[in-house]
DNA sequence: TCCCGATAGTTAGTAGTCTAACTATACATG
DNA sequence: CATGTATAGTTAGACTACTAACTATCGGGA
């Protein structure tokens, strides 16, 4: 809204300052940028409302859709998540103190432990997913379906 | 690249766990964020070649193109680099520390602390400025210029 | 002039993530 | 089969940002 005009704004700021230089593209970058934080604050008021924090849906979410029987490592955990697994082992931490997951023993390797969603979790996630999904769709609820698309390829080109 | 296999995967792993949902919303922001989180992970490690932190660029950018006398309030720089006033103290102290802007007094308000950028802050981000830029032209260079005017004003309409 | 609420900025304490070091286990090779 | 190297996960410590409480100052009425 009047975001636009603080991009805007430094975009103006910039090139008053240094009208030598081509600032476009950090134009574009602050707006990919502003708008995903501003998202995520809309994410974390959202989850918040289930008990979650991001973070933890994330990891409810991984395990949720690996399908029966909701079981991954923590390794796995950390590359679907993008986090360390240091990140994970304190993640893991909450939610088995909450009682959302389980730790588990792998037969075939002992330095494994798998974490596996317990029956609280699934509802949980259950839950807060459909609460996800609705902010998510509100999110690009300005542009048409062709124009999801558009940028939907963009960003495919972009990774 | 297999990047994008990693986010189709992550929309194919939950269209067979919950058939009843929608989740083309989801893969968009997932993957609006990843390229936010890629970029800016690029970004660290480029800033860091002149020993800058990302926070540390955004408050000396803001100062920066604020033009003469390169001074403003730490509440202004709390509006515009989008942190919350603690966060300025603690990025204005560590600048402070590296000689790169310094705390003055405003004779019409005592409360006031305005910061300004030193001849070595001005220095310094002249130059971290163009490897930034270059970083910025780069993450964008996939799409050619017609499409990055089309992603603006996607952008722009979601904001 | 004296309050009292608003404003500017800092400080204290919390939360979350990262890197690097550490423990335990597995595996491959000589 | 002994040993060295790689791998799984946790722990320790640093960093950054946030919220909330605190200090100092301003400014508008009684």
């Amino acid at each position: 809204m009047n975001d636009e005009d603080q991009i805007d704004e430094l975009l103006h700021g910039w090139e008053s300052a240094r009208p030598d230089l081509k600032f476009a593209p950090m134009a574009l970058f602050a707006r990919c940028n502003r708008f995903v934080t501003l998202s995520m604050r809309q994410l974390e008021t959202t989850l918040a409302g289930h008990g979650l924090s991001v973070g933890e849906f994330d990891v409810l979410s991984a395990l949720r859709r690996s399908g029966e029987p909701f079981r991954l490592k923590p390794s796995e955990l950390a590359d679907r998540v993008m986090v360390t697994r240091a990140g994970i082992t304190s993640r893991v931490d909450k939610l088995e103190g909450n009682g959302f997951v389980e730790r588990r023993r792998d037969p075939d390797d002992r330095r494994s432990e798998p974490i596996v969603l317990t029956k609280a979790g699934r509802r949980l996630i259950d839950g807060a997913l459909v609460a996800y999904l609705d902010n998510q769709t509100r999110l690009f609820s300005g542009l048409h379906p062709a124009q999801q698309r558009q940028l939907e390829s963009l960003l495919r080109r972009l990774l």
